[in-house]
DNA sequence: ATCAATGCAAAAACTTTGCACTGAT
DNA sequence: ATCAGTGCAAAGTTTTTGCATTGAT
């Protein structure tokens, strides 16, 4: 069922690589680390080796289907779908979650200085980090 | 000589926190993972444990004179000295050199959408990827 | 049938921790 | 003299790799 996707970038269709996508894609919200993904799919009776995610989710990256981030405080890496449309990271330092937006002025923006200074962007992350004032706000332990 | 920074901070003065303190002021330019500032202290004979400088580091992110980054690719953390004002990266991906900018309206920007989402900013980082299009850009092997 | 992809276990890479000793006040 | 800070070695985490086996075309 992934099969068009997989192959449209270069990749064999194979289950661990559809079960990943199919799990990234139910999930669009979420960021899973190479450990999530293992322990989602072991939970649906899927089983697949962890090596085996972290060399997927590494491929899917290199074919730009997912994004890779190292959020502060976090140690391991965390992925997310690539869904066309770039957009960047607020993250609440008090309960973890993480909150996406887009703002196109500051894209505007970092095309001009990348621009001024004689570079040519390939990519880029914006990440803010902070306090969400919401009551259910849930405090990390 | 470092008695007075460190003071400031709460830390007491001692020869490995000197010393890291010291190597990372007359570099203010450079970015440097624990494995660096481990090695160009045993250059300079200056014996320092490799735990000793995970452990400083991290004890001067927390008195905030340094930041640690996690630039794409690289592995290991990198810390660099904090000198008051804010500033974002911009990195070339072929020759891994790194430059600094900072700029008000993205400043601004970033305040105007986390008060939108009902958030406080406590911290925050840009990164820009892309190449140098100078001709002394040596590509990484 | 072929060759890439997988799973496992082992290794590597990076960072943290326990503990006896050293050093700053 | 005291107690925080250090160094070393050991352990922890996260990620990668080698290799025999499995699976997609």
């Amino acid at each position: 069922m992934k099969n068009r996707e997989l192959k449209k970038v270069g990749l064999k269709t194979t289950q661990p690589r559809a079960r990943i996508l199919q799990l990234l894609e139910s999930n669009t919200d979420r960021h899973f680390s190479a450990e999530d993904v293992y322990r989602c799919l072991l939970e649906n009776e899927e089983d697949v080796g962890l090596a085996t995610v972290y060399r997927v989710l590494t491929q899917f990256e290199a074919a730009g289907l997912v994004t890779r981030h190292h959020f502060e405080g976090g140690k391991l890496a965390v992925f997310e779908l690539d869904q066309g449309v770039h957009h960047d990271h607020l993250m609440c330092l008090n309960c973890g979650k993480i909150f996406e937006f887009s703002d196109e002025l500051i894209e505007e923006r970092q095309k001009i200085i990348a621009e001024q200074l004689g570079f040519d962007i390939t990519d880029h992350a914006l990440y803010l980090y902070g306090k969400c004032r919401k009551e259910n706000c849930e405090h990390l332990k």
